[in-house]
Order: structure tokens, then sequence, then C-alpha cells
DNA sequence: GTCTTTATTTAGGTAAGGCTAAATTAGTTT
DNA sequence: AAACTAATTTAGCCTTACCTAAATAAAGAC
């Protein structure tokens, strides 16, 4: 019955799910520009998902798509294996946290559900990966995401960095060169109206950070 | 300049390298057999891989194909990762030596070097996976594999098991069962004419194996 | 040397997943 | 209402990799 996905279907599934929970929707453009693939391309591929039995996909022409219960579930199952290996590659095989993403996006489409239960085992079910994205767990069940912002911060507010939303290496590297990772405690100690720019103290240390940092690490406010 | 290889072009080589080592010729037929798709099939892919610049096999029509040194070294580099993970999957992973193979023809696709090497320098730089089949080592070179088949030895030989050819996960499981692995020393201590029957001793239990056992356990003598 | 068998190739098809260029739709402006 | 624009779909094409059926070649039997 469960035929298996192929590696462009995943993918696809995924940005749907990736794109709707961050409240974008998934629409041709948004999705052909998240998966680096023509708008007309993707226009095949909803239909084609659209159409298998059970459905995928809801895709109503010029409305974009929207993930049938079979297609979340496969979403998330995708989702699981995905920061499963990320977290597996950081902590098992010392991968850094700007290379797991890339390679993570190859294994998640390889790995069978026996590797997948034992990197779990092995890594004591793990429920954040390691950009702190939480992982679902064997019930394809999806915890909570911390949703505010850095950037919506300001003076004296404090906070905990929950997780950072950046595929971008330069990025990544920068932020862990700094130690803003996930687990970070932090005071907001000026706000810049110009540039948006904000002064943080870590650990006593000050630095700041310009809106194009902040605005992809998301927190909890303490 | 080296764009990846598609997964059925590595399976291909593969299949290639793996027949002409074994003293078969990498014949259509023998290809779509040891790969299990139409001959026709394989025709194709052997016109397309001759065509590639620069070509991965020599092929005459009619006449089978052989790897050019581009080809074996695409294939022995596919080898090895496949070998490398069957190890790390049995020895970081608890898998058993009869789920490693296919777990690893999946995964020998989508890995980086970097996991390659990662996994390469976890195990210790191993020269034999679970099978006891020889990794060919950074550099891309094959060390010699053990040739010889325990049916063909007689009583009084001794032997060391060196690896086992043989993807039968029934067969796999019999020989773990037995202990008949890698490394294990046993004694030959009769032959059956009529069946090709071997006694065997093995730290003193007595057993006998058929030839369908036999012919697959390659050993050294001592 | 013709016949038959076996191995292999050719011909013609399918399905997935891409692409570009052209057409269409739905909103916005004017 | 007509025109413009942005988003999306259609049409037509390509490559990879598989399949079946039919044609052909090479090798062995008589
Ligand atoms: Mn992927
Ligand atoms: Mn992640
Ligand atoms: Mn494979
Ligand atoms: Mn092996």
């Amino acid at each position: 019955m469960k035929k298996k996905l192929s590696h462009a279907s995943e993918d696809y599934l995924k940005a749907i799910y990736t794109l709707s929970a961050d409240g974008f929707s998934a629409s041709t453009n948004n999705l052909a520009a998240h998966l680096n693939i023509a708008p007309a391309s993707v226009t095949g591929m909803l239909q084609r998902l659209a159409s298998l039995s059970p459905p995928l996909v809801n895709y109503r022409k010029r409305h974009g798509a929207t993930l049938t219960d079979t297609g979340e579930k496969a979403a998330l199952k995708v989702i699981r294996r995905h920061r499963l290996l990320e977290t597996y590659l950081h902590k098992s095989l010392g991968f850094s946290w700007d290379e797991v993403h890339a390679e993570a996006c190859e294994l998640e489409h390889a790995v069978s559900d026996r590797f997948e239960a034992r990197i779990d085992e092995v890594l004591g079910h793990p429920t954040h990966d390691p950009h702190g994205d939480p992982i679902p767990n064997l019930g394809l069940v999806m915890p909570q995401e911390a949703d505010i912002r850095l950037s919506t911060l300001r003076p004296p507010q404090k906070a905990i960095i929950q997780r950072v939303d950046a595929e971008d290496g330069k990025l990544l590297r920068y932020l862990e060169e700094k130690s803003l990772l996930p687990g970070t405690k932090l005071e907001i100690r000026a706000f810049s109206p110009i540039d948006g720019n904000l002064t943080i103290a870590v650990d006593g240390k000050k630095m700041v950070l310009g809106s194009a940092v902040t605005c992809h690490i998301f927190i909890e406010e303490i």
C-alpha cells in the first residue's frame, strides 16, 4: 500500500508544510522560490500530488496548495527524519550546525524506518535539532514552535534563544562565533529605530545586531 | 567538472566491477540478472555510460562492458562508501549483518565525502566490512580478496573464514547462528562426494554443510 | 551450409521531473 | 470600461531510466 514517495515529492510536502506553518501561503510562486524551481514546474507537481490516491495535497487552480491529512503525515515524517538526521550529524558525527542541513536534505529521502529509530534511540529521543527546531515524535505530533522574533524585543526585555531559522551558512557561522545559540540568555540594552539595530548583552558582553540577524532568531521571553 | 552520477549509474558501475572481479563477463544478460532489470534496459544504459565524456565504460555491441579508468574509480568509490556504510551500520548502529546491505545500497548514493570521511574516522579506518569484504582505501586501491571457496577444501585441511559472499538474508542469519563468521577457524573432517557435503569442526563442534552454503564462504588455508 | 537457440539490440512507450515561452486569469489603475 | 500587471497555467520540449515486443546476430546442431 504505502509506496514510497520520490525525493522531489517529499521536498514539496516539506516546503508546503513549512510555508504554511510560517504563515505564508503555499502558492505556486512561493513554492517555486522556496524550492528553487520554475513556477511552471511547481504547477505540474502540485497537479500530480493532488491526483494521487489518496491525494497528498488539496489543489485549486490559482489558489495554491494545502496538505491533506495523508500529506501532512508524510510531511511530518520527512521533517522528523530531517531533524533527527541533523541532530545525529551534529552530535554523533561532528558536523557543524551550518553543514547539517544540506546533508540531511539528501539523507532524509534515503534512510529507512529502522535507521530513523536507531539514531533516535542513540540520541536519547531528542526533542530539538541543532537549530532549535522541534522534532515531531514517533506519532508525528509537532510540538509548538517558538514564534517571537528577537527583532521585536525592546529594552529592557530578557530572553532565551529558542531557535534560529536560517539555512545561510554565513549567518549560522556568524551566530556560532558570537555564541548566539539555542539556550543562550540575553538582555536587550538598546534599540535603534532608524535601522532596527538591537544592542544586546550576553554574559555581560555587549553586541549590536542588525535586523537581518535578529529577525532570524526566535526567543522565549523571561 | 565532476557532476555526480545518478543512483542507477552508480549501481551499474558497481555491478560491472563486481561481475568482472568475480570472473564473470559484464554481459547484457548478466547485468540484467544481477540488477533485476530487463536486458533491453541494460543495453540502453551501457550506451549512455559509454557516450559520456569521459566515458565510464567501454562498450562494444554484443560484447558486454568493461570499466574505463574513470569508471573503475567511480565504481571503487561507490564500493568504498557501501562497505564503510555497512560497517558503520553494523558496528555503530547495531544493524545485523543481514540488514546492512539493503540500507547501504540506498545510502551509498546519498552520503557526502564529508560523511564518508567521518564514519571512516569514527570506525578507525576499517579494512573489511561485516561480510569480510575488503574496503578500498581513500586512494581507491582495492585490497586482494580471498578467493578460495570453503567448498574446495578436503579433510584434513584447516582454514579461517575470510568473507561470505551472499546477500540472502536467510543464509546470513543461518551462518550467524552457527557462528560461521569472518575470522572463525575450522577444520574439515569429512567430504561426501555424492552431494558435496562437508563435515567441519568449529571449536570442537561438528556440523555438516551443503555446497549451497560452502560455496559462498571464502577462506584462507592455515 | 541451413536450422535453431540464445543473446542482444532496436523500436516504440511510459512516467517522473525538470525547463522555456506563450496564454490566461484576477486584480488594480486610470 | 479599458489597460496594465502579477501570478499562474498550458503547451511543447528534454532527459533519465525503466518496460515489452519485434528484429537481428552469433553460435552450435545437424
Ligand atoms: Mn530533501
Ligand atoms: Mn534544522
Ligand atoms: Mn545502490
Ligand atoms: Mn558487504
